[in-house]
DNA sequence: AAAAATTGTTAAAAATTGTAAAAACTTTAG
DNA sequence: CTAAAGTTTTTACAATTTTTAACAATTTTT
């Protein structure tokens, strides 16, 4: 398996440095110098580690290390400071962090944290865990979800993904009606009925549709 | 600080070498044969690391593990396994432990792993962290302190969200009602009701809003 | 102290959403 | 083609949330 690293750190000297240290440890680095950098450009499907530098220029690195958090719990992220600040390092774990490294380092150390965290990683992947730990099949109209297989009826796949599409907003009844052909005749209270049964096949996969009152509904 | 450890494991043999090993390293170590008989003799305000066995009589360690790390995303959970089970590892790691032991290994081993857990562990506790006894829960409306969850509806939510936010300062009705959809056609009476309602419900976990007269709310 | 303004409290009405099950409709298998 | 199975719509009722209205209590102003 390939061993991936996302680096976003905005000092040249200090990632150019580590890549190329780790570049001849068989990882491939890809660097950015801000979040809204890394946002742009990221590699898809990217499995790997992070490296995540405290201090970013725009976007603070913690902010980052949530947002990657928030829609994938498995990868390993390190958080990387100039300082040994125990705010930062407690911040930095509950923000979803698995680890802390302070600067300077040692590359030893940097790498045998990395190494061990590649070793874990690459063990929850290989399993099936499959980092696409998430999969939406639109033919089959079902998903996986972890391992396991949802199937839906054909409305219910349509809500599904439309509230999947609008990830964090609130859909209207009016906008997923939308979302059907003309001659499907759908009323909003029929877009209820969908979501009821909707939830109870998602929740065996700890998914769930929120309810914004006076709205709509929504998946975040 | 007291270096605290929950063992629960069923083979006897094991957990009283374990134990006296620790002791000598200047932890506390707490033992229980099952899940249920942790459940029932667990000490009160236990704050500490978890070793769980995967092999438990009656419910088997994954699920403690879950249970553990549900009320509490702090603290380190160790599984241990007889066997180098791939999958049980996964499956341990995706269940909320922080690391995976596998039988045999040396105690020097576990110490270092529990060492090095520990110091993490009470950094985080040290600064304030555990504090944290405190948790918005934007998606399901709620909040926890000091252990027990309060659900909120949306329009109480909003105003207790907001409220805290401003901490200290009072909000008035308007503030208030900008931090609505303008199509919630909110009225300063109607948020008074709702104010009224939330009290009810947060006194029982020891919160207030204080009113501000003739200007508006606040919680200080 | 009386009047006015503001806030607390309660209950009912209105609106929205959840749930369950029957009825209508489609698809599939034999 | 028909029966069976699965899907969608409809319907009805329950539960929850929000709004409204009314009156009581409190504070401020006059």
């Amino acid at each position: 398996m390939n061993k991936q690293i996302c680096m976003i750190e905005d000092e040249e000297e200090i990632s150019e440095t580590i890549k190329e240290y780790l570049n001849t440890k068989d990882f491939e680095v890809f660097t950015f110098g801000s979040a809204e950098d890394f946002y742009e450009n990221k590699p898809e499907d990217f499995v790997g580690i992070y490296l995540v530098d405290w201090n970013l220029p725009g976007e603070p690195g913690i902010e980052l290390v949530k947002k990657i958090r928030s829609k994938d719990m498995l990868s390993p992220i390190f958080m990387v400071s100039a300082y040994n600040q125990k705010n930062d390092i407690i911040e930095g774990l509950k923000a979803g962090a698995d680890d802390y490294i302070t600067k300077p380092f040692s590359f030893e150390e940097l790498e045998v944290r990395i190494e061990n965290a590649h070793t874990k990683y690459s063990l929850v992947l290989k399993s099936g865990a499959e980092k696409s730990d998430f999969q939406l099949l639109k033919d089959a109209k079902a998903f996986i979800k972890g391992g396991t297989t949802v199937n839906l009826t054909a409305r219910e796949y349509v809500i599904f993904e439309s509230l999947l599409g609008n990830e964090g907003q609130p859909l209207t009844r009016e906008d997923l009606i939308k979302c059907f052909d003309k001659d499907d005749k759908m009323t909003n209270r029929n877009i209820d009925v969908h979501v009821f049964s909707l939830r109870k096949k998602i929740k065996n996969v700890d998914m769930q549709i929120e309810t914004v009152w006076g709205k709509g509904y929504k998946i975040s």
